[in-house]
DNA sequence: ACCTGAACACCGTTCAAGT
DNA sequence: ACCTGAACACCGTTCAAGT
């Protein structure tokens, strides 16, 4: 729609596409203000005409990139498989954008994180009878177990493959009585796996019976 | 035991103190080199020879602070209880210590985290019946839901209030079946509480019957 | 309205030179 | 063995000056 060569001024839209592909190329700490204006050709200053500096152009770029995560849709029959399909999409979703997830943590703005999935969360757990404040923990509590599972993830994956020490720790007494664990506490994490075991946990215990109101 | 008047040479173990110092009023972005030097009175370069470099100086650091950290005693009589008392010792234990939550978190070395509470949990979980690798995984499944809480909560903590938009949410259809609902997403998060919430139902739903070993 | 270069106040790190 | 200053290659941001 817009001709190219009618590009004599820079333009807000031009520095956040800029930014997003520094970003996406080599992670948020390879977005510099002096890089980006180089990307574009332009003096360094030029870019803060058109986004104040480098902690809104973060802002700016996380929103976005919230915007762009896309909605998400239950699957299943219970409302128990309906939560558990909620929180691994979500997951799912934010691991698909690992630099956003650098970025937001870089900007203490996880609570962004939490909202792609939080109608559908909402909806679902009143489907499952949860009411008032009962329905808002189970809400929070799944959105805070994904991000945090997310946020482990990503900080292990990035952690160089040095666990030093963790086998000594299993030649303890418990370990003895059971060498089935102490071998599964030496191999790597399936974290897929790890996830999937967790939030059904969460799930059934947050949506399971004995949860009733406290009578 | 050691004459102040001997200090003649810079030590390992002073650049080590100065540098707690630092991160402690200040975080880890406050850590640099330069004011480091200045603190103890050398020249910069001195420091480098002494630890290396900034990285494995934070490194010496993580390691300090989570040796630190004291040991955890699971309380209650079920071991239902006892699980949730050692999360909840966790938790305090992390935040407690700010600083190390964010140091690690720089570093990627949020495994640290974990050691703490990792024998007791071992064999509280033992002490529940579960077996190899399903004991593994409630270990693994608690010590990522307490470390990824902890994460967010840090995270949310130092980011500003805003929290624009989140109310219009709750003006879509469920609100309106369930203003107490929306009245209780609409107020701010007690992170205490909440931790609770979540790691009882985590708990047990990992403990709990109906997780027998798929028959 | 938008762009520019110069300048300020910082960084981490290296290295040759000192004692 | 330990310390030093100078230097390199970076940062984010401000500001006066241009068109």
């Amino acid at each position: 729609m817009k001709s190219e060569e009618t590009r004599t001024h820079l333009n807000r839209e031009q520095v956040l596409a800029a930014a997003t592909a520094l970003v996406k190329q080599h992670g948020p700490q390879a977005l510099t203000m002096r890089k980006l204006a180089a990307e574009l050709g332009t003096a360094v200053t030029s870019i803060y005409w058109h986004v104040g500096n480098r902690e809104s152009l973060l802002d700016a770029l996380v929103e976005r990139t919230v915007a762009d995560l896309g909605e998400i849709h239950p699957t299943g029959h219970t409302p128990e498989q309906r939560v558990v399909s909620v929180a691994r999409s979500l997951r799912r979703q934010l691991r698909e954008h690992p630099h956003l997830v650098a970025m937001v943590h870089e900007r203490g703005l996880t609570e962004r994180m939490f909202l792609p999935a939080q109608q559908v969360l909402v909806h679902e757990v009143h489907a499952a009878g949860l009411r008032g404040a009962r329905a808002a923990d189970a809400v929070r509590a799944v959105q805070v177990h994904v991000v945090g599972h997310v946020l482990v993830e990503r900080n292990r994956e990035r952690a160089p493959v040095q666990r030093p020490g963790e086998e000594e720790l299993w030649s303890g007494r418990t370990a003895e009585q059971d060498p089935a664990l102490a071998r599964a506490l030496a191999r790597p994490v399936d974290p897929e796996a790890l996830f999937t075991t967790s939030v059904r946990a969460l799930v059934s215990g947050l949506l399971g019976r004995g949860n009733g109101p406290g009578t």
